[in-house]
DNA sequence: CCCTACCTTGGACAGGATCTAAGGCAAGGC
DNA sequence: GCCTTGCCTTAGATCCTGTCCAAGGTAGGG
């Protein structure tokens, strides 16, 4: 992740010690953290970063693609580190975790021209919802 | 719209002038109105329906299967009397207007066992995004 | 080492949605 | 028809997520 701070800091971002954690915490695979949770696991390097900073930080990764902001449901948007392999989610209808998934097939190819409304479709969000291994013991 | 309440009232359901109002406003197709929206229309029948018995209704609403409940992003979430016949969305990125899209093939079969990750997958949701007609002009 | 534009901070604020306690009314039983 | 009872509706408080603000702090080019 260090490799992206260095891209945004030559693209003009300060390189400062809270969005440094913030980077720091979202790493791996299958990482799918709420903006409370970043908060919290950043407060445990960095005790007294704000909420509005991990805000304001992942809105801007977000915004320079380097970030997914995936919603689910009514819960808290959850931000996720894996931007650049494009995937789809499963996710648990119990206890909300989630993983990442590439299905096979385009569904992007399967929106018939006469279902499209006229509008400009650049893409498409797959979600699959079902009970994970731990709920279902 | 009304075998719908005649249907509830058979399950214990009480039929008041606010649950006939809020289920004549979901009527119809492409139909996905915000809380707040039905709210608004049902209030033009029944002046003094208050928010929180529409918030109530729906979620009843939702939760006996005769109403969608569709999130999206930050928004509001919708409502959309369409729970009968299975479909997916188009959701125009600037406006938030939504359309009913039914793609061809089927996105279940597309999740190999192999991504599966041990849950029990019973659903998936498709969302298409773009710009529609009137955002495009 | 300075300067300044950019960044961080706590707290106020906003919108969506839920909860509460008090009064209202649908509908079954007489 | 009218009572009764338990479900329903209501206004307003409250909660949660996320944004905004004004004041002070600091990264990093010169
Ligand atoms: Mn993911
Ligand atoms: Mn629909
Ligand atoms: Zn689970
Ligand atoms: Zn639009």
């Amino acid at each position: 992740m260090s490799d992206l701070l260095e891209r945004l800091r030559e693209r003009g971002w300060r390189l400062t010690a809270q969005r440094r954690v913030v980077a720091e915490v979202l790493d791996g695979d299958h990482v799918h953290l709420t903006a409370d949770e970043v908060h919290a696991r950043a407060a445990e390097r960095l005790p007294e970063i704000s909420r509005a900073t991990v805000y304001n930080t992942l809105r801007e990764l977000v915004h320079r693609g380097e970030v997914l902001e995936v919603a689910t449901d009514g819960r808290a948007k959850r931000y996720d580190p894996n931007a650049h392999r494009p995937h789809h989610h499963l996710l648990c209808s119990r206890c909300g975790s989630m993983r990442d998934v590439r299905p096979t097939g385009d569904p992007l190819a399967d929106l018939p021209a006469s279902q499209s409304f006229g509008f400009t479709v650049s893409e498409v969000e797959v979600t699959y919802r079902g009970v994970c291994p731990d709920c279902a013991a």
